[in-house]
DNA sequence: TTCCCTTTGCAAAACGTTTTGTATCTGGTG
DNA sequence: CACCAGATACAAAACGTTTTGCAAAGGGAA
């Protein structure tokens, strides 16, 4: 490249680097541009990460990317939000194996990533891994203790404010609830922001209507059919996940009861694969993957670029996502 | 590192990689590792990459990852043959830009990736672009006229045979299929083994049995509805996908019709959230999503260490996966 | 003309490896 | 004892950048 454009290699990169082009004439600075275009040239990034001790890499580390259908938007949001920056993303997941796990940060340390965002599929609380001692870290879909380390996770309480909310509007006065029965923060969050809504528009809460489940499709079906087989069975569902949403789907259709007319049933998660095939489509509550991944990029590069900036730690909104689930009550 | 073991570089380099270590007495390559482990220190890939021309790296370049599900078994299935490889996966993906796409295959290449899985999401015929040009390429779920480019694809036409074998078996004569209304390789492939399956067994083949749709669930359902209210209704069905076999599903309600009891239902891709949330459970033939991952980024390894090795069109096995949902036809 | 300042370009060092060539030491053989 | 071969360790060069310091050239003022 130096000896096409028929100059000095510091001249190049002089001319192709806005910050020190002033060190050479706009003459030549524009020859040895052309002549990069021509050649295709472009700078190696292994050079001038080593001089520069910058790789521009980022490392997402990841536990089961498998079996979620979550994982695309998050990837995808940390990958765009790289791009923009000029970095680049290496994704490396290890299921639930940590020995894994701890081999695959070391394999990124070793490519000199300037960061990494530890991520989660599902919102849940972690241990930072020591490997990762010593790089700039954010956390994905998940949180931990050291309030340290910046974090981002969907309010999971607004998210079930939101749905709950809708309901109400719709006029629904007796509204059940089929919740997870894991341990998990989403658990805690969406039973919270439920009898939140509850309770700011005066609604007696029934803790018959409030019942767990498993959190999946099988899960929602048993438990909707013994909330809907009630006498005084609720006229609306706010389900835990679309998954839970679609059991409810097929306890109501097994109970010969047509949604929205006979029953509302309102979701969480927008999982457009399941809420928009389910017929009528799923009013739900988006969790916002796309979103947190490219936030957690952003804050580690602001981490990196501007070191000592504090530590945050953020909850995302979750929009409504309206379909056709939700309607006025029977009357 | 050196200075700590008390020894040249040189000789850091030789204890530590076994090729070399002959050059090293034995107690002194104990000792420097020894040193090395208990320093945590690990070799600089972006220095020995620029020594060795060889950075390591994979370039993983996609399109719509978002919206699919199938993206994270085909990252993780890549991903993981990497890593078992010693190589790491830089993962860009551009929707439908391929002004974008050049970028980031650009940013791939200052990174100096040794290779290129180039991506697509479903199936498909593609036009492998020119920036990729002089490196190792291999295709992944899509072909291209270019028969110098490995590729690895499902075997559609198999998978259609495999499915419908599976009802012929259960003792079905009158089948149907909801193929795709796109014109895409799975839907003349899926076409072509259905019709193969019924012939090999001699089955006629109804016309009218054979109806095209939207490839998702709306689709499905209308298309089974149209299917279903025939008087000769066919005992089962065979979709072009698990989403329309969700219709299929719905119109089998809508007209009271009992899964496998009624009607036997039978689909492809073994989307999980989708085929294990059906009730009954969704007999389907599994897409090798992972196994095709793991395929395309051995395969660019043996080119890579192997160059010249002739390029191949591979084509997996898409095997059958057994739920509820097909049975005996009734009597 | 002389001096000095500014502009423009280059040489050299450094980043952390790998590899090649060479020096030193050891021990065995003639 | 002299010599040689093998074993072992090190120095130096190279990979492709960025950055710093320096030199050459050009131009203005005295």
């Amino acid at each position: 490249m130096a000896k096409a454009a028929g100059v000095s290699v510091t001249t190049v990169s002089h001319a192709l680097n806005e910050a020190t082009s002033f060190r050479v004439k706009a003459a030549t600075q524009q020859h040895v541009r052309d002549v990069a275009r021509d050649l295709g040239y472009a700078p190696n990034k292994m050079a001038s990460g080593l001089r520069n001790q910058r790789s521009q890499i980022l490392g997402l580390v990841s536990d089961e990317i498998t079996t979620t259908p979550y994982a695309g938007a998050m990837i995808r949001g940390a990958q765009d939000a790289a791009y923009d920056r000029g970095y680049v993303v290496m994704v490396v997941n290890s299921g639930l194996d940590s020995e894994l796990e701890n081999r695959e940060i070391n394999m990124l340390r070793q490519h000199q990533v300037d960061g990494v965002v530890y991520a989660r599929m599902y919102h849940q609380s972690v241990q930072v891994p020591a490997e990762l001692e010593g790089l700039p870290t954010v956390l994905l879909d998940s949180v931990t203790d050291d309030k340290s380390i910046s974090s981002v996770i969907p309010d999971e309480v607004g998210a079930a404010e939101t749905a709950v909310e809708a309901i109400i509007q719709a006029g629904h006065t007796r509204i059940g609830m089929i919740n997870n029965i894991d341990d998990i923060p989403a658990t805690h969050g969406r039973r919270e922001g439920f009898l939140n809504a509850l309770r700011r528009h005066g609604l007696k809460h029934d803790p018959r209507h409030l019942v767990i489940g498993q959190p999946e499709t099988a899960g929602g079906r048993e438990a909707a059919l013994g909330l809907l087989g009630q006498p005084d069975r609720p006229t609306a569902l706010f389900c835990f996940s679309d998954r839970v949403a679609m059991g409810a789907y097929q306890a109501a259709t097994a109970l010969g009861l047509r949604i929205p007319e006979d029953v509302s049933i309102v979701g969480i998660d927008n999982l457009e694969i399941i809420a928009d095939a389910l017929w009528p489509g799923l009013t739900t509550v988006a969790l916002p993957h796309y979103e947190m991944g490219s936030w957690a990029v952003h804050r580690i590069l602001d981490d990196i670029e501007n070191p000592g900036v504090p530590a945050v730690q953020t909850q995302l909104d979750c929009p409504l996502i309206e379909r056709g689930s939700l309607g006025p009550p029977p009357s």
